[in-house]
DNA sequence: GCAACTGTAACTATATTTGTTACAGACGAA
DNA sequence: TTCGTCTGTAACAAATATAGTTACAGTTGC
């Protein structure tokens, strides 16, 4: 299945930039956050921005912030734009043709992984990335120490 | 995403035997109907007997066959059989504990990924191995030529 | 005993994803 | 206008996973 973490890096992201309420963030603090080189992020944001999930900014004072407010982002919006392929594979090699099955198991494979993918998308429409925030919260009071501090300066304080 | 065609590959085999109909097919037969190496198919034989879906037989005559009627074989139990992760995979690395983000999403992300594997599995679990042949015959009368022949000769007429 | 199979180990080959270095170009501020 | 700070992107290395191959021990029917 997925050998990807494109999807879950993905949603980090976004999750991180709905945290951040529209402060743009740099490339190096989020991988600071995803544990990553920051060129993967670019990389990712490139994509996201393709499909205007994020907008970024070049330059000094640059960095990158939601296209739109997290409630109008879905998962499944973020699936389609970082996850290419549908759920399962078909053979690498096509099937026997002068076989009576491997001639036509494609077809019904084919039926039977649409099927899948509609149900994965169909979750996936109905969560958006204010909801990935709200399941955030309750955890983050049992985990974080709480005094006066905005959302943004604890994202932008990870590496204390 | 499923990078794989490991369960694409298991149904093909389960396919052509409930198509051999209690007949055991040898794994260089099924090889040739799925265009690949016998020991790639053995490979996957012996996951699919673990799982009781086959019963094999070694020695002269051998080969594998169904465990049990196709009806009661279904595509959720293939998909466990073969392919071991879920649709999703989390970050390689772990995303930063200092981060309130960070240090929660992946409890979110669980929660979410196990929603859409529930929803492949619902799928899944609703189509036998009696249905994808089913599915199968339609196609066959138009690409195959009929003549007297029974099911059991077609799939191993695979090298004509 | 012999020929025909499976089961399995040990590789190699191939593909995909992730991580890294390097650098051109955008941009804000002094 | 120059400088430091960012993004965008190319080019490549490393890590991982899947698929394919060869080889052979062990089973089984004849």
């Amino acid at each position: 299945m997925s050998t990807s973490s494109r999807f879950a890096v993905a949603v980090h992201v976004l999750t991180l930039m709905a945290w951040a309420d529209d402060e743009p963030l740099k490339s190096e603090q989020v991988a600071e956050s995803v544990n990553t080189n920051p060129v993967v992020i670019r990389r990712m944001l490139c994509e996201l921005a393709e499909a205007k999930l994020v907008v970024s900014q070049s330059g000094a004072m640059g960095g990158s912030k939601l296209a739109r407010e997290p409630k109008e982002i879905t998962l499944l919006d973020i699936y389609q734009a970082v996850e290419n392929r549908g759920v399962f594979s078909l053979h690498r090699h096509p099937p026997n043709r002068h076989c009576p099955v491997g001639v036509n198991i494609g077809t019904v494979l084919n039926q039977v992984l649409d099927e899948v993918d509609t149900a994965v998308e169909r979750v996936l429409a109905n969560i958006t990335i204010r909801d990935v925030v709200s399941r955030l919260r309750p955890c983050v009071g049992s985990t974080v120490t709480r005094r006066k501090q905005t959302a943004k300066e604890q994202v932008l304080a990870v590496r204390n």
